[in-house]
DNA sequence: ACTAAAATAGGTATATATACCTATTAGAAT
DNA sequence: ATTCTAATAGGTATATATACCTATTTTAGT
């Protein structure tokens, strides 16, 4: 299995993509394009027509007819033993989790060099998977949002905190007050102002707000 | 300042550990163990007692009077200067957030080898920031865990997905019947199904339920 | 000592949601 | 043909939430 050479299928609506993939792959044993589409449908056919022959597919996420996701997810639901690389320009959260819900075992930009695609072809026929070091930053950025929504939340007073997350626990204004031994007439003052604090005009809102801050 | 000698920080409760990156770092000239200490408090006396002489902290995260995460934000609050690599033996996603969340600038695991802690030191210096590649699989199975929940969803008809999501929106049930050329009978109905379905008792349940399976 | 904000609680309406019913129709599946 | 589910809608109560008020006490900050 190690010393096999790799079967690659190359799909990607630019050309000169494909063509400079092949030309890096070229003086390389262990990897060879044996097929190439430029759109997500021809993919699909070239590899339904003889599903043994490809190995592994090297995909774009922007194609016409068939996107590189969709493509990636029937790919992996009708012949799973054909790994998928997905190359893209997007170097945001959701590409990403579009690509590995859609079960892609890999995931490079496409302003990677040589070495990151030789690095990435290596990891995945050898690890099973592998996710450039690039997207990294990107969930970082993420979590820094939730940092920030999180100094956010200081603007409730402790007691609006309480009561919102009792809220968030499916309790009623009755059932509040009784757990805080505070009147019921309390818990709707602080529930309306809650509503001015978070900037919404009903329950839903607060039950969005608290759960979009990680209060459950 | 690229050929100047980064000062390092170690912060562990393991001497060996301690000993062992020393080791590591011994016949590297690029990095130089300065200070070291076995708690998160003594090694933030140490930065306090003179900042200028670190360049980079190396920490644990579970250490005795203070936690490397706790460390890593007061250190990045009072000595940004400070690059923070936080070296782990926890590879769960929790732990990968508190280190974004505390501003660390790199988080690797315990069993990386030599190889991997000189990566991640260079590409802290050079680019600013590194996380282990195995930090990606965990993001991974997060992302996997959610299109699980996804196909649950589809125990809700598309009828009721479409009032769940209007619900979400924070819309009223004569909303709803207006917007869906429908009785508020009909869209009470739904919800009450959506109920049953969704395995809660009020609004709030539901809220929660579509935001966790992605509706929005 | 003064001020501001937070937490408390009440009154009075109205709006909305929830809990039970029953019942018809259309379409899909066996 | 028949069975099942989804989608539709109505009746009748009750529970809960929401929108305005006012007002007192406590706590923290200047």
């Amino acid at each position: 299995m190690e010393n096999t050479t790799t079967h690659i299928l190359i799909a990607d609506d630019h050309q000169m993509v494909i063509d400079g993939i092949k030309s890096m792959l070229s003086h390389n044993k262990e990897y060879q394009v044996v097929a190439e589409a430029n759109n997500g449908q021809a993919a699909f056919d070239l590899i339904a027509s003889n599903p043994e022959r490809i190995k592994l597919l090297l995909t774009d996420i922007s194609m016409p007819l068939l996107s590189g996701t969709e493509l990636c997810k029937m790919v992996k639901a009708q012949f799973p033993h054909i790994q998928v690389l997905v190359l893209s320009m997007y170097n945001n959260v959701t590409a990403v989790k579009e690509a590995v819900m859609a079960e892609a075992d890999g995931y490079i930009l496409k302003n990677s060099g040589k070495e990151e695609l030789l690095n990435a072809l290596y990891r995945i026929t050898n690890d099973g998977t592998f996710f450039s070091q690039d997207i990294v930053p990107i969930i970082y950025s993420q979590y820094q949002k939730q940092k920030i929504q999180d100094e956010e939340l200081n603007m409730l007073s402790p007691r609006e905190k309480e009561v919102l997350s009792l809220i968030v626990k499916e309790l009623t204004s009755e059932e509040i007050a009784e757990k805080l031994f505070i009147s019921k007439k309390t818990v709707d003052n602080h529930r309306q102002n809650l509503f001015v604090k978070c900037n919404c005009k009903s329950t839903v809102g607060l039950v969005k707000y608290a759960i979009k801050h990680g209060i459950d």
